[in-house]
DNA sequence: GACAAACGCGAGAGGTCGCTCGCATTCTGG
DNA sequence: CCAGAATGCGAGCGACCTCTCGCGTTTGTC
């Protein structure tokens, strides 16, 4: 009973269908990123594609399944890239390394998937999409949280779930002006990010080891 | 230079009409605000307001004016209820004080029409609307702008601009957070968007709080 | 080579949405 | 009081969207 590749489907996938698979949600990707995921109309991601809407169907059941089989395509790739752990962190290392590295990290693998934005970033979803979202950010947070500990050893919980969720969203609004820029607009908009983070969590803990006279030379 | 009430159209409104376009606008927000510009339905609008789709289309020539009439007029009252100025900041005062005010008064704000942020917050607008979006968000820029100048007088215009957008764009975050949290919590949010922008702003202007004799003392 | 299953197609069924149109009703000015 | 304008209605048109169905083609297996 036990070998299957994807799940309990009866579902004898040829080659082609594999590669037509692939084919489609790299169309959908970018379907997505431009119009957005209800805008996105099966047909458009069925010509993107260069087959025939029947065709799409043949392979997902409904146009939600494809942004969901596309969103855990995307975060299986983010966990093999950067593994378990949301940063590396050791015991001793400073706020902003922490932040300099999390934050590098995450918008390389934005900028590599502009899909995972619009569908992080769309409350426009009806239906179970909903739940996968809901999944996907309470992950993040609760990998932010864990990070956080680390620096807050005895902040109240509450504090820390709110400092998580204050960073994901700064992270966030961060990341859209990063993305809406080019160049060295772009590297920019990085590095006010990273102060931002920095600025904000550092006063949180106040007694950390290294003082680096990283950046930020006062005028 | 003749009186008029709209603008140039020979379209004489009965009482009964403005009472109708009010009561289809204050529906048009509650919808909006529950479902979103694009999910909302001119149909849902109309039975919201217990009118006709008819009669709806008597009034407006399209879904977009709904949304655009009704940004306009929240615009309108922004401008009335806080006058023209972003926040009156005199020449000496704090970045603390501008923070809070300005942070309180939006805050206020929104909390108040809650629509107005799903009109902001949706890039999933098409047409027209998207230009109503710019102009407000440029109109907050430039307010923005504004005042950081009045803060850092000899900062490049780039990054004045960048330093906008950045504060911007982390209110919006913190917005979003606010409006989806009541009482303390919501209170708590509002606490730690403030330090965000503080946080981010004060070693901007290091020379600041010269006339301020009981200014912070901690680095 | 033959058979079954997977693949591929595209017209179109079924549904929703924005918006219109003809007609009834209410208001307003003269 | 009455003509005409403004208001109100709701069935329904056309466009579009998701998803289906019947049938032809390709591929794997023996």
């Amino acid at each position: 009973m036990p070998e299957n590749q994807e799940k309990q489907q009866p579902r004898r996938r040829q080659a082609r269908g594999e590669r037509r698979i692939a084919q489609l949600l790299e169309a959908a990707a970018t379907v997505f990123t431009t119009t957005g995921y209800t805008a996105a109309s099966t047909n458009a991601i069925a010509r993107e594609a260069g087959v025939s809407p029947g065709t799409l169907y043949q392979f997902f059941p409904n146009k939600e399944a494809i942004a969901i089989e596309l969103g855990d395509r995307l975060m299986h790739q983010m966990r093999e890239a950067y593994g378990e752990a949301l940063a590396p962190v050791g015991p001793a290392t400073p706020v902003e390394e922490a932040v300099d590295a999390a934050v590098d990290r995450f918008i390389a693998f934005n900028c590599d998937h502009p899909v995972f934005f619009a569908l992080m970033h769309g409350p426009d979803v009806p239906g179970r999409m909903t739940e996968e979202h809901d999944a996907l950010h309470a992950t993040l947070l609760s990998r932010i949280e864990e990070l956080l500990a680390s620096f807050l050893p005895d902040a109240p919980p509450a504090d820390l779930t709110r400092t998580a969720h204050m960073c994901l969203g700064l992270y966030k609004a961060g990341l859209e002006l990063v993305l809406g820029h080019e160049g060295a607009e772009r590297a920019a908009y990085v590095r006010e990010l990273k102060n931002v983070l920095i600025r904000y969590l550092r006063p949180l803990v106040g007694e950390r080891p290294a003082r680096t006279p990283a950046a930020t030379a006062t005028p």
